[in-house]
DNA sequence: AATGAATGAGCTTTCATTCAT
DNA sequence: GATGAATGAAAGCTCATTCAT
């Protein structure tokens, strides 16, 4: 008996590989979520073979692991490059800057937020997981009671902690995001960051418009 | 072929078993998520025999609609009574009573939210639940609508319209929900409280004070 | 709490509960196969509860054979009334008897030759099936042996065995049977009557036509 | 979670192992019955592991059904190239073939006939199935339906219809098949043929002897 | 005698992982 | 490095049987 087959040719590229796994894998959790992600999903999307996941990750949970630090990083890198930007600015500005950065359709957008709150789910009972989300969450909190700090230190208000301005705000952010999770039909981007600025306005008058920051 | 063990307590209470399945199922989702949730897991937890799912439910499928559906009814239940209590009220006494009822322990517990953000995870995948979790959220949502509309209609703010208060105020209880969802730990339901109060008297002064309604 | 529920009323009719089962077993036979004949599938037909089929039977391997031995002794029965009504006739007569009886609705129908072959095809890997069906087969094949010996003897045909007379036909009539199991849509029992005769008038043509008996 | 045993031999060769899967579920069916076929059954016999049928035909059912294919093809094949060997011969001459294959040990063999009539049993309530069998029966028939037209015409006979002659024959390899399901003990090829072809001489005297064909 | 809730062995199927090629 | 056939634990489900009532 001859052999007949021959091997297939051979791109020896194992970034690009590990890549568009994470990349199929992030896809798969979009459309049919995490809990029906499963490697022959994610092989599939990704056009590999049956082997390479455990090739390139050891077993599903590192790639899924891997995938979320992915995922992560790309937040971290635009919300950072965004913080820094406006270093020196007015903190209403510093505020506009990162609501707009974080209601924008880079962030909020219907795929970004899926992987967020699917990873966030799983993080819940996984302590692996529970460590990249939370270092994502604290970032943000952090930022934000800052600003709020600054913004409060610009005009105080009367028996309020700059702490609860900025825990209201977090929460609507937050809010805004579960609400673009749970019904992205009817979600308005526009509309929720007019909503925010009434909030803003209404604490902070001499600091911001309906519009945005006053200065 | 050959019987082994059989045990000889036997609980002739349909209803009760049932019922049994149905805790069960939702201590399940709350101890190891909606995904690890298997027929054994729920069978451990009620101590009840492989067949019982099937037996009651047909498959586990419709035990765990039944357990969401069983779930949502305590909500409604809760709420709507709450609502029926304030019917002639204040607006602001209403705010002020259906904040306290979707802040407090009752709804806003660890396993209350858990539960409801498992369940709203697997609805984005499957219409079935989408139909119970869509509901109550209509409820919830148009019930702060109609109560913010008699809040500007008692206190009128300048170039704010009613629809982008109330969409600021049940993006914020959601917000709170979801913090607790996923930092049950830090979270502090009179800081929410107080959070909330906040804002509505910025934006109601005449109505709120930071402690709840005014009248 | 007092006790709502009232016991239904009991017909100690044990008998007829046994042949319901019975009945039921049989057209559950005919309806799904004896492979999907469940206890259930039994037991909705029949009309009865759940414990019904242990309580009369023990199990349902003997439910199956009490309704095989049921269903044989019919046909015996039937058959030994017609041989018996038949005895001091002309072997010829004999033969159109039993042939009639055994090509005759009672016999030839959908659900008798559907029963038939179910349990036949039960009874080939199963010892105490076969008891029954080998039994009724011995008797039928002996019956015709016994009336061919007589034709033959009655009108000797060149180097033909009586025995093989007897084989082709007693095949005929198991083929007609199973043609009408297998395709009972296009089977007419006249046209197998007419074909049954064609060849006894081959064979025998002083003692019959292709009507049938000549006398 | 913990592996315990492994087996390091392993085949690498797919449809080696199809075929075995094939062939173990027609074993299957020859020792235990359809019923009784099941994938653990199968699995042992064909001594692959668990995942083997799933891998290999999705499903039982497909496999049930590509071993019925399988198995019709293998009659089909033989059948047809014997009917075309005999393309030009005597209408006598291609019955004896025909009657010669279908009484073959090829075709009459135990596992053979208990293969068929397990799956004819099934093909009753599964229209899958049916769509077989039947193919299989509508070639068988029309075959046998063509040869008796030429012999008829050959040799015309008082009042009998070729149809009639035909269905006469059909209905006795039938049930010489039949016969060798249910009693393959006592069965004897060699008296089938005597049998068959002692009626075949009865009604074309001129074609053929109790031998076979004339000429 | 009769009921039907309860049981659990055994069924088919899924799927992450392994490993010879 | 890449492949995909093979593996087997664990999943959900079916169903004959049991037994307290």
């Amino acid at each position: 008996m001859s052999k007949v087959k021959r091997k297939p040719k051979r791109l020896v590229n194992k970034p690009l590989n590990r890549q568009k796994l994470i990349q199929a894998t992030l896809d798969s959790i979009v459309d049919v979520g995490i809990e029906n992600t499963s490697v022959t999903e994610i092989l599939d999307k990704a056009k590999l073979s049956r082997g390479m996941i455990n090739l390139h990750f050891d077993n599903k949970e590192s790639l899924l692991l891997e995938a979320l630090k992915f995922y992560t990083d790309i937040y971290n890198q635009t919300f950072y490059k965004q913080l820094e930007s406006v270093k020196t600015a007015s903190p209403a500005f510093k505020m506009q800057t990162m609501v707009a950065h974080d209601l924008d359709i880079c962030v909020l957008n219907r795929d970004y937020v899926v992987i967020w709150y699917e990873f966030r789910g799983k993080a819940r009972t996984n302590e692996l997981y529970r460590q990249y989300t939370d270092t994502r969450y604290k970032r943000f909190r952090d930022t934000y009671y800052s600003i709020c700090t600054e913004l409060v230190k610009a005009e105080p208000l009367q028996g309020v902690s700059s702490k609860s301005i900025a825990h209201g705000l977090i929460t609507m952010i937050e809010g805004m995001w579960i609400d673009f999770y749970l019904h992205s039909d009817s979600f308005k981007r526009s509309a929720a960051k007019k909503t925010f600025f009434i909030y803003l306005t209404a604490l902070f008058p001499s600091q911001f418009t309906h519009k945005g920051a006053l200065k």
